[in-house]
DNA sequence: TAGGATTTTTGACATTCATCAAAAAATAAA
DNA sequence: TTTATTTTTTGATGAATGTCAAAAATCCTA
């Protein structure tokens, strides 16, 4: 259980855990050239960690921050390892469990990389229409890797 | 072996292989709004597929084309999975290598939405030099999500 | 519910980049 | 080598988006 602004992981700090999320809102962002770039949304029932630090065990590049008080489930690397080692199964579950995220992020890239910022955004109304309740828009506008004024117009434009 | 300008996967048909590339080199491409956009090249060494239409068996969405003469090893999904069920380790492996390409993407995705076109070819520079004496520009504007033209001056004015 | 803080929108202007067209350079073929 | 083809560069112009500043709207909290 945790409560609206904490932090899950800074920048800096190793990640340890994976989380899964049973309740609440989280981002994932860092800091580029003084400005927070928000990367990721997190909402219920999505696993969460700081992939490349929980999976090199280097400190983290990124934060994750809850955008609401939440309800958190959290395994630790070293219980995880043990598990895989103990159960096939669960290696196994984790390979494929990778092949979706995988999946997931190369269809995030080729839309960020080359479709219109109003395209990206009327992607996000129809794939996540409950972001726009949840989350302030200038998270929202730099996920979509444009500024908050443009977003604004291109909101009123629709 | 396959020879310059052949096809390996193309658009609507089922990836069945994964495959090893030896020698030579490849691109990834897809068509969007009558252009062909190339998302990734590939190299010696490089381990290459359709990811999404491997994976799930659906007919891939992009195509994979040969840049120059290659030699490739393939596996079909079928025998790979045999694999997986027989040996534990192997399990293992492709987990491994799956976090390798999630890292990896994952950093191509903050670099193609966060970066200026200046920034993202300085960076390939950087990180495949051998890349620009190997692939016509044209291929690598669209992979880094610029226009050859604007390509062409980013060029001449560093 | 009134005041303060935060978030969102609007305006003016500068910059980056795409597009279309054509010239120049490099590469391949005869 | 000469010609044809492909690739790269250059020029002119317009559209999309960023930035800075301020106004408007929304939301907290006392």
């Amino acid at each position: 259980m945790f409560s609206k602004n904490e932090y899950l992981v800074t920048e800096g700090q190793r990640c340890r855990h994976i989380y899964f999320l049973e309740q609440g809102a989280l981002r994932g962002f860092y800091n580029l050239d003084g400005k927070e770039i928000t990367h990721w949304f997190a909402f219920e029932k999505d696993f969460v960690t700081s992939f490349h630090s929980f999976s090199t065990q280097q400190p983290a590049v990124e934060n994750i921050q809850l955008l609401e008080g939440s309800i958190l489930w959290a395994i630790s690397k070293d219980r995880l390892t043990g598990l895989l080692n103990q159960y096939h199964d669960i290696e196994r579950l984790l390979r494929i469990a990778y092949e979706k995220y995988y999946i997931r992020l190369e269809d995030r890239y080729v839309n960020a990389q080359f479709k219109t910022a109003t395209e990206r955004y009327q992607t996000l109304l129809l794939q996540t229409p409950h972001i726009i309740e949840r989350v302030p828009l200038g998270y929202i506008a730099s996920y979509l890797g444009i500024s908050q004024e443009t977003l604004s117009r291109i909101r009123s434009r629709i």
